[in-house]
DNA sequence: ATGGCTTGAGTGTCAAGA
């Protein structure tokens, strides 16, 4: 089963890559991280058309999350429960017995703003509520873009990046605490080359440079981390024409018939 | 260089991303 997760930076631009990568990859599941559309304009039929179901959590411009899935969707909730929040950036669902959280984290803007304090916030409440959703759900995935690069080797420039949003380490505690929580980072599971990145900048050839971070994760709890085979960054949509500035990032499990 | 791209909103030019 191959499970992956990708912020797209608009469906709407990115819809024909996000086809054409489904065909090639064959992926079970895919999360969708900044759809930046409202659910009546989502393209439901396309990708039925292409063999998927869909749930969608989204909103006009900003945020927007989805779940794409080849089996049928189950137990979807929306949001964080008991969180108070006007930003679309959490959907879960079952398929084929897993639990999916799909999760789009603040970006937290520059440390110490507003923004920074929210996201923080906001990581706290996403905390308690995979602790409960752990108890019901032990086959459980939390994907999605974390905004977080989790060590000094997730960063192409580490000195620039230290302590700078995205890299401190209120926000790498906040990463770790996901991890006691019993998840593992699947891409951490297996020997990794160096400089292996999620994400680049659109600006002053940040691709090309390879100057990226690694912020788009998915974690899997104990039964799941025991049954991961891989885990990989698939750089090919980023090389493509107006390419979302993330690239997807895939695990395949090896899991019993349901 | 509070910059450098990209998107959405909306038709001016700004907010937000990371």
């Amino acid at each position: 089963m191959k499970i992956a997760t990708w912020n797209v930076n608009s469906l709407k631009v990115r819809l024909p890559h996000v086809l054409d990568w489904l065909a090639t990859t064959r992926a079970d599941v895919l999360c969708l991280q900044e759809t930046k559309m409202e659910d009546k304009v989502f393209p439901y039929a396309e990708l039925e058309a292409a063999g998927y179901c869909a749930a969608h959590n989204g909103q006009k411009t900003y945020n927007g999350v989805a779940i794409l899935a080849r089996g049928a969707l189950e137990d979807i909730r929306f949001d964080i429960p008991g969180f108070v929040d006007q930003q679309k950036r959490v959907l879960a669902a079952t398929v084929n017995g897993l639990r999916m959280v799909c999760a789009y984290m603040p970006n937290g803007q520059a440390v110490g703003s507003d923004k920074y304090e929210y996201k923080l916030r906001w990581l706290a409440a996403l905390g308690d509520f995979i602790r409960e959703e752990l108890q019901r759900w032990p086959q459980l995935v939390l994907l999605g873009d974390y905004n977080i690069a989790p060590e000094d080797r997730d960063v192409h420039d580490p000195v620039a990046w230290k302590d700078q949003v995205l890299c401190s380490e209120r926000e790498r505690t906040a990463f770790r605490q996901f991890l006691d929580l019993g998840l593992a980072d699947a891409f951490r599971l297996f020997d990794q080359p160096e400089k292996i990145y999620s994400w680049w900048d659109y600006r002053q050839m940040g691709f090309r440079l390879n100057r990226g971070l690694r912020i788009d994760h998915i974690l899997l709890s104990k039964p799941l981390a025991a049954a991961c085979r891989g885990c990989a960054i698939d750089k090919a949509p980023r090389k493509l024409e107006r390419p979302s500035d993330h690239a997807p990032v895939i695990v395949t499990l090896e899991t019993e018939p349901a």
